[in-house]
DNA sequence: CTTCCACTGGAAGATCTGGCCT
DNA sequence: AGGCCAGATCTTCCAGTGGAAG
């Protein structure tokens, strides 16, 4: 890009016509390859329309199967068809439970989507009682009356904390409303989620399930096509880009939206590129762009002390010291926490630290054991570039002073260049 | 086959933060 | 002001583990 002040920002879009097909927010008009689960989601919500007693639903399937746009085109459709009808009195709320990790903060959150719709002030996510927020709950759904749909996104997040499920199909019955019909749709990502319901609210849940299968690379190709007609010009999308997305998607998660993300970054890097056609080499290119987007995020959003365990590692990793057992590195962490002058945490506490960054696909973890004469351990090691560490503790004031050591260790010990290719 | 090292990882509960209620 | 609430983070304790050495 050339550096003067004229053009900088000049219009350019040799590559998408209209890119909002593939952001994640579209709703497609039909929804493509789930005919069956439409068809199964449909005979679940038709008691509502004929005002009848309505099951709750659950949809399970990982992420990236159809199941919130699903929900969202039958919702929309039944409160469309429910308002051509008189005596069918019917709300929906959505929540998305992507960042509630309890009951009582799904219940928090309801209540907040409920007030937003009638102005009145939010409440606080804390400080409250769970019976009294419960209450609070209540008293909106009953302000509401009729049939309410309570579509809870993302469900599994709250774990073995399930009070919400319970209390909710339970409100009419046990006269904490009076005339409101709770249905509650629940989507979850995790299959086994059902089984790690208490009992008690396993067996009192009435629910009908719906699974969404993984997107097999056929069903990702017919998913992709019509969206990526809309959005790029003709003739710019080379013939393997559609399928190599698909593939690509179908070998890793089965995920629509993977394909459709990764769809997107490749145009987007051929736009940067200014090429005048996307290419399966600009797809391969999103998939690494994407994967390290992800790594990066997951780095950025660790604790402090998180940090301070990933440095010790860092200039373990500089220092050409790895894989490191754990006792060198607290040692090293130690040291670290010192020279910060931060407080430090147990040897436990690291371990959770190091499994935590293991789970995000930043750290590898190696079992030893040497038998009696020195036991079973583990050993650590980086899984992701060094400067890309590095990047992100230079980015955090806090750290600046300590990954600026390990950056000139490290390139006293040559150690930066070889991963620096990549990134 | 038994021993036993050096951890690992589960469990329970303590501490701290931010916020409500009377 | 002081008690209470929920959640996140952390500490303390300790039974359990797997394989080389004996």
């Amino acid at each position: 890009m050339s550096n003067s002040l004229m053009g900088m920002f000049e219009r350019d879009q040799q590559v998408f016509a209209d890119a909002t097909p593939l952001d994640d927010s579209y709703e497609p008009e039909d929804i493509r390859e789930r005919d069956d689960e439409l068809e199964k989601y449909q005979r679940a919500l038709q008691p509502i329309i004929d005002n009848r007693p309505t099951s709750n639903i659950f949809l399970y399937g990982k992420t990236g199967t159809g199941k919130t746009v699903a929900t969202k085109f039958m919702l929309s459709h039944l409160e469309s068809d429910a308002a051509t009808y008189d005596d069918v009195e019917l709300s929906t709320i959505w929540v998305s439970c992507e960042n509630l990790s309890s009951s009582y903060q799904v219940a928090v959150a309801l209540v907040n989507e409920l007030r937003l719709g009638q102005g009145k002030d939010r409440i606080s996510t804390t400080g409250y009682s769970q019976q009294r927020v419960f209450d609070l709950l209540y008293d909106e759904l009953d302000s509401l009356g009729g049939t309410v749909v309570i579509v809870l996104d993302e469900i599994d997040n709250i774990g073995q904390s399930d009070d919400i499920l319970y209390g909710l199909p339970r409100a009419r019955s046990n006269d904490y409303v009076e005339d409101v019909r709770p249905v509650i749709v629940g989507i979850s990502n995790d299959f086994q989620f059902r089984e790690n319901l208490s009992p008690k609210v396993k067996d009192t849940l009435a629910e009908k399930e719906i699974l969404f299968p993984p997107y097999d690379a056929n069903q990702l190709r017919s998913i992709l096509h019509p969206r990526a007609e809309k959005a790029f010009h003709d003739d710019v999308l080379e013939d393997d880009v559609v399928p190599l997305c698909a593939a690509f998607a179908a070998q890793d998660t089965g995920s629509a939206r993977q394909a459709i993300r990764l769809l997107r970054e490749a145009g987007e890097i051929a736009q940067a590129e200014e090429a005048d056609a996307v290419t399966g080499d600009f797809v391969r290119d999103a998939q690494d762009e994407l994967e390290k987007n992800q790594l990066y995020q997951g780095m950025q959003e660790l604790t402090t002390q998180g940090h301070a365990v990933l440095c010790a590692l860092a200039y373990h990793q500089a220092l050409d010291e790895v894989p490191v057992r754990s006792r060198d590195l607290y040692d090293r962490y130690i040291k670290i926490c010192e020279r910060l002058d931060a407080d430090s945490v147990s040897e436990r506490r690291v371990r959770d630290h190091l499994s935590d960054m293991n789970m995000l696909g930043l750290i590898s973890v190696y079992e030893r054991n040497e038998g009696l004469s020195a036991g079973r351990y583990h050993e650590y090691e980086l899984d992701v570039p060094l400067k890309a560490v590095l990047d992100v503790l230079l980015s955090t004031s806090r750290f600046e002073d300590v990954a600026n050591i390990i950056q000139s260790t490290a390139e006293d010990n040559n150690l930066l260049q070889s991963n620096l290719s990549n990134y």
